[in-house]
DNA sequence: GCTTGTGAAACGTTTCACAGCA
DNA sequence: TGCTGTGAAACGTTTCACAAGC
């Protein structure tokens, strides 16, 4: 629910024309929204569309399409719109997957085992290359859907991501050991976590990470519908 | 990763001397995990805590914190701080959790089947009450950790919603059957709805959506990672 | 005609700074 | 003294409006 990014000066003259790290995080996010859109027209087999077709599929307005796409180039045609496919393929090569990214998950319980079996990641060019616990009764253990790997205890972390060429690490522990994981990540030379965990974590400069607040997304819910009731039958 | 509000004029003249619609939703999305935070505080103890602890817990600044908390009431004592125990339940009370909450999930694949067990929502006072497919294969099995629960078919939503008085529906099910089983869902009476499925899904005025973008958040990462990298080594 | 890209204006959020109170 | 609650200033994001191009 939360993304840090390390700050980056321009320093380099780098031929970046429109620089990545001005960009605002609000578009970061809808970055991946827009990558979703375009990739279900692309599968309709359209040939362009839109800022304001594209907005009106997600519920935003079509300047702040233009403007997001903006931040990250210039993408289309005055007269014309934007061109599915090249955008799509622009879009996945500013995130970086157009590319595939190793990925390790450590804690095996339901959630960790639910993501292992999502078919999401993999179409989006996320691979997990091995999964940990600490649980002596899990170490060992092969993984449903994932022939070949077993699950590994917490000490190889680093070995792993050194071999694999891991940049993410994926975090489904219990919240009193997500911190201890999140060092061992970091220690592990690990650039981005995405931690399931309910605790707040820290990380050093240099290492993004996202917290998903599953309580939390609920808790926002009942308060909306809460603060709807009260406004509507006042007691 | 996007909630929508229903927008609400005052209108009556209802004693609440903080208007919840016009608390910044930045502000709602932080309240949650104040209280997580706070929850922690008590576990451990502590009577009273400050604006600058809370704030240092979870990286915000202190004015962020008294800003955040006074747009719901006011809850400190000038020179003392805030009274633990008390500010657990003054913001149980505005977010709703101090009574349960009954919910559906819909969708019963991996992901539908984590969520059931994953006792954190159970904690924070959200309770599954039925759970649907439309798999034939599924309907009538029972559910793993709930016992006398079974699976139910999507057409006997409604029916349950307005037994159990159920207000939140959680949709876990492919990206194709999301925006129909969401349709369903609202004309069943469902207040507010937590998406997982990978799709942008539309509900009417005065029915709260979040969805929650598990590919969203490793892409994210990979353009923050990505984006340090070009930064860093340009080419 | 239609649509992009983009400065400028409008709007929203966060931080500052301090009066007031324990 | 220490800390909250809150206007005002600073900052960030979105929307507007239009020149330029198909």
């Amino acid at each position: 629910m939360a993304t840090d990014q390390a700050p980056r000066k321009d320093s380099s003259g780098s031929k970046q024309h429109h620089r990545l790290d001005a960009v605002p995080s609000p578009a970061v996010r809808r970055l991946s929204l827009y990558l979703r859109e375009l990739e279900g027209f692309l599968k309709q087999n359209r040939q362009t569309t839109s800022s304001k077709e594209l907005g009106e599929a997600l519920g935003y307005t079509d300047s702040q399409v233009r403007k997001d796409l903006a931040y990250f180039g210039q993408f289309g045609q005055p007269g014309i719109g934007y061109r599915v496919a090249e955008l799509v393929a622009r879009i996945r090569g500013v995130i970086g997957t157009d590319r595939s990214w190793n990925t390790i998950v450590v804690g095996v319980g339901n959630l960790g085992q639910a993501l292992l079996t999502y078919r999401g990641f993999a179409k989006k060019g996320f691979r997990v290359v091995a999964v940990f616990d600490n649980d002596p009764a899990k170490i060992g253990q092969p993984i449903g859907a994932m022939p070949g790997m077993e699950i590994l205890p917490v000490d190889r972390l680093a070995e792993m991501v050194a071999e694999q060429n891991v940049r993410i690490g994926v975090i489904t522990v219990p919240a009193e050991a997500a911190q201890p994981v999140a060092d061992a990540l970091v220690a592990a030379g690990i650039k981005g976590i995405l931690n399931f965990a309910p605790a707040a974590l820290t990380v050093p400069e240099g290492v993004s990470l996202a917290s998903v607040e599953l309580s939390g997304y609920l808790e926002q819910l009942a308060f909306y519908i809460h603060a709807r009731q009260l406004a509507d039958d006042p007691q």
